[in-house]
DNA sequence: TATTGTTATACTCTATAACTATA
DNA sequence: TATAGTTATAGAGTATAACAATA
């Protein structure tokens, strides 16, 4: 028989949002800690898949894709050249296109083999029934609240 | 007719815990704009929420609900002490039990609407067929991340 | 003039360690 | 000996501003 002390309530587990966040912090946190065997940061990660698929790809590419600051980009993208999993081809006097070395690729197929496990890991901790509407409902959450951005950034743009 | 021009692709994509990571970004930025409004951190909002609904709750309880530590929570209670929002009662010799104000309701009421609502058009920006399956979805991803953390330090309890 | 990359810097958020007082 | 709260501090992560070089 349970103890009839109250543990205090979350009144915010109504919140998709608030579940979004929680569930994303602790997502981040565990994959975090798989990708640090690696000696891996999260967007370390990110971005050698970015650039392994998008090949001469530019920084300021990147960072759209990434949604990373540029300055906050230059650093990033020096560590990982200072590593030799990168290298830089210039395109013109003021920009370069990023690729993969071959310890590069070597290191984002390693990654991008411990990142697959954990989300399929991750993919089958939700009930099957549920299963398809998670690309669905994380693109509607994420294109709803993007959507301001986007359209200051378009609206000046167009 | 569109150009043929290639935009970078975002490899990513396809994993569930990056799109979560992104949605949640957007999300938190988009509502943190809000609650800035009411000069409230969304942090702040939370434990407003959470002594609300628990009063008398000790700091160390907050912490656990809403996975601060114990450092940062301090800081946190005595700001909201500060502006009035809530106010500290002695437990025992060494804790006390925090409940809100007056003031400290009001302003609880008043960012939990705007966070209903902010939350209601989230919802909404979901294909219908999908909403039912975002809370076991995002309960799921959330338990199936947190449980490392739980097992461990419930090992030590136990 | 606008873009690309860079540097410096500041601000927020979070994590750790150490301390006091009390159970 | 463990818990509650506090303080100080360090480390990420992110944001802004300014600059040089080039389109």
């Amino acid at each position: 028989m349970a103890t009839t002390e109250q543990r205090p309530e979350d009144p915010l587990l109504q919140f998709p949002g608030y579940l979004l966040r929680r569930a994303s912090l602790a997502s981040t946190a565990r994959l975090s800690e798989q990708l640090g065997e690696l000696s891996l940061k999260l967007v370390e990660f990110s971005l050698l898949q970015v650039i392994g698929t998008n090949p001469g790809i530019k920084q300021s590419e990147a960072c759209q894709v990434l949604d990373v600051q540029r300055a906050n980009m230059a650093p990033l993208i020096a560590g990982l050249e200072k590593r030799g999993l990168v290298s830089r081809t210039p395109i013109d006097g003021r920009s370069q296109g990023i690729s993969l070395t071959r310890s590069g690729r070597a290191l984002a197929a390693k990654s991008f083999g411990v990142v697959t496990r954990f989300e399929e890991e991750l993919l089958a901790s939700i009930p099957e029934a549920s299963r398809k509407h998670v690309g669905p409902i994380l693109t509607a959450m994420w294109e709803s609240c993007a959507g301001v951005k986007f359209t200051a950034s378009m609206a000046r743009a167009s």
